[in-house]
DNA sequence: ACCTGAACACCGTTCAAGT
DNA sequence: ACCTGAACACCGTTCAAGT
């Protein structure tokens, strides 16, 4: 790995623009149309220049992947949905948590929904994604508060974070399937005649959601799955029978 | 898209064969190993005659991907860890519809265990994958069978679907993120020492589950997610005040 | 310290030519 | 109907040379 730039004295670059830049290509062209060239181009300068920077195009796109989770980070303008579910209880510390896990979980949906290269890249666990880990701790965190065993506490948050990442990586690539050309009233039509054809004549499950799919949204279907995982993460912590979380502080 | 070979008479390759020999190096190199020139080599043939039977890249690995969703569809030797949580129903068709839903969710994770660049390519929605198609209409039947609303029936296939993909494309990034060299136990030991340096140092919930993370087992963790959600499934279908599922046939 | 661009070793895809 | 391999248009990465 190269050494980061100290000082800026004549760099005509900086990772932060590096970084930005090659964001703003991925939202356009999608991973595999981020290339180093393009990247230089558009940056106005040479090939290799990059290099001084990061180490490749895979530091790139994990440094341009944690960038945007650490947006999620300090978001505060997710949308956030009320939930549909009832949690049934009226303890506070464990409502507050399964609040913030919902914060958080929203708060990447919306990253990933604006940026749908973006779930595609997540690897939220390993190393080297400093905010990926803050993710994991904070989700961590939540579930330690609502009195939940350190089994449960590790199910429950690689549960959290594999759903976020597998819901997000399923839509954008629904999206990605069809022509973007059309909008998105036409792609949806175009998607459910594709349903009425004899290939999908022993699927009729799938031809009944017809009506379902063509009015449905993104944000409330996730949100959806994850008040079922909140709502049995909730269940787990004041299921009784089981010893009282520990005293905070 | 190309005719698809009718008669075998002077082929000397088949699509089942390309496709079997491209799911070995992909299982061996993993995704960006999987190269046209070295299938062709591996073959023995040249590299031009691939493109008879696919059309590129991508339509092999639609089709990897969708041999072993089949498979996934017809196992009847995946491991089937027994639920850790209370259904708190007696209703024979919805315990039956949950058991469904969790066979064959263990049944997809099995294949994705077992092919780790597997989950990564598994867009489940979409067309042109018949297998991945079916199960997401095994799925909505077997929610159907429970007497979920449509809607509820919506939201829930997605969440299995993507909680699958998710969770298993994150244990996947994991273990590739690690020394393959190295034995099971020393991978575990290399992050656990990685989690006791000061880089962790605000990170100390993760630093508390280096007991849970060394003697953790994929399956397990896996199942325990997948029945927070098949809890939160039936609790919906079982919730008084609604209208009950319509009988059978 | 930071930048440049030619050069290298690869890719996937196409296609005229074979049998 | 099926196969071949040269040719094309790209990649990411390296590195000697610049300032």
């Amino acid at each position: 790995m190269p050494g980061r730039p100290r000082t800026t004295r004549r760099a005509t670059h900086s990772l932060d623009q590096i970084v930005d830049t090659a964001i703003a290509m991925l939202d356009r062209d999608g991973t595999s149309g981020l290339t180093l060239r393009g990247l230089a181009a558009e940056l106005g300068g040479g090939l290799g220049s990059i290099y001084w920077y990061v180490a490749g195009k895979a530091e790139l796109l994990d440094l341009a992947c944690d960038t945007l989770i650490g947006r999620a980070l300090t978001a505060d303008d997710a949308p956030m949905p009320p939930m549909e579910v009832e949690l049934d209880t009226d303890d506070a510390v464990v409502l507050e948590a399964a609040a913030t896990v919902r914060r958080i979980s929203l708060a990447l949906f919306a990253q990933m929904d604006e940026h749908p290269w973006l779930a595609a890249q997540s690897r939220l666990g390993g190393a080297d994604r400093p905010n990926a880990l803050r993710v994991w701790e904070q989700v961590g965190r939540a579930l330690a508060a609502m009195g939940l065993s350190p089994r449960q506490q590790f199910h429950g948050s690689t549960a959290i974070t594999g759903y976020v990442v597998g819901v997000a990586a399923e839509m954008s690539a629904q999206d990605d399937a069809v022509d973007p050309t059309l909008s998105q009233e036409e792609q949806l039509d175009r998607i459910v005649e594709r349903w009425q054809g004899e290939a999908y004549d022993d699927l009729p499950w799938i031809r009944s959601m017809a009506d379902q799919f063509r009015r449905h949204d993104d944000l409330a279907q996730f949100a959806a799955g994850l008040d079922l995982l909140v709502l049995g993460l909730v269940r787990q912590a004041v299921s009784p029978g089981r010893p009282r979380r520990p005293a905070r502080g």
